[in-house]
DNA sequence: GCCAACGTTGGC
DNA sequence: GCCAACGTTGGC
């Protein structure tokens, strides 16, 4: 059961606040702009099935964490906003519904497999970061994203390097 | 559409 | 446990 599961039991935090985050999302499939017009502009990040993004958001990602917004495989890959989480790592059931698209037998109501979380739109950038940017700069050469063959579609960013993104994304060339 | 990179599966 | 085959991701 998703409710018992509560927060609270979750390991204890290396430092105090907030982690930073990176999501992708296809934007053909669901974009910042439906995140928008979803009810409360909130929504579960469901369909997770890479083991390595599954431990992200089991046990690491939580509450008022903060996430960058990046639209994939699409004409101009870019960060494109920011959002929080509303709601730590939860069992995904969509794996339990057989008629689902992310059915996965082996996971279970007793052991599910796998998680998500709940987040909800911060804000749309005025000026979309673009992967291109991001490139060009030398201060975002250790940003997982730019690693090569990278596909983990969850992955950590140091506040540095999110507070510089957002930056960008306000526009006037992050001035 | 191409293809490199990576993850998963399954035979042995 | 090895590894080839296969599927997926995602930039270009």
């Amino acid at each position: 059961m998703a409710d018992s599961h509560p927060t609270t039991i979750k390991r204890p935090r290396e430092s105090m606040g907030k982690n930073y985050w990176l999501m992708k999302s296809e934007p053909t499939t669901f974009s910042i702009d439906d995140l928008a017009a979803a009810p409360q502009q909130t929504t579960c990040w469901e369909g997770v099935r890479n083991y390595q993004a599954r431990n992200l958001l089991r046990d690491e990602i939580q509450e008022e964490d903060r996430v960058l917004y990046y639209h994939s495989a699409c004409p101009q890959p870019a960060c494109v906003g920011t959002a929080v989480v509303v709601r730590g790592g939860y069992p995904d059931h969509h794996a339990w519904d057989p008629q689902h698209h992310y059915y996965d037998a082996k996971s279970t109501p007793e052991k599910p497999i796998w998680y998500m979380v709940d987040i909800r739109l911060e804000q749309r950038f005025a000026e979309p970061v673009t992967l291109a940017t991001l490139r060009q700069r030398p201060e975002f050469e250790s940003l997982p994203l730019l690693r090569r063959g990278n596909r983990l579609s969850v992955q950590p960013v140091t506040k540095k390097a999110f507070d510089l993104i957002v930056k960008l994304g306000r526009g006037s060339g992050g001035k």
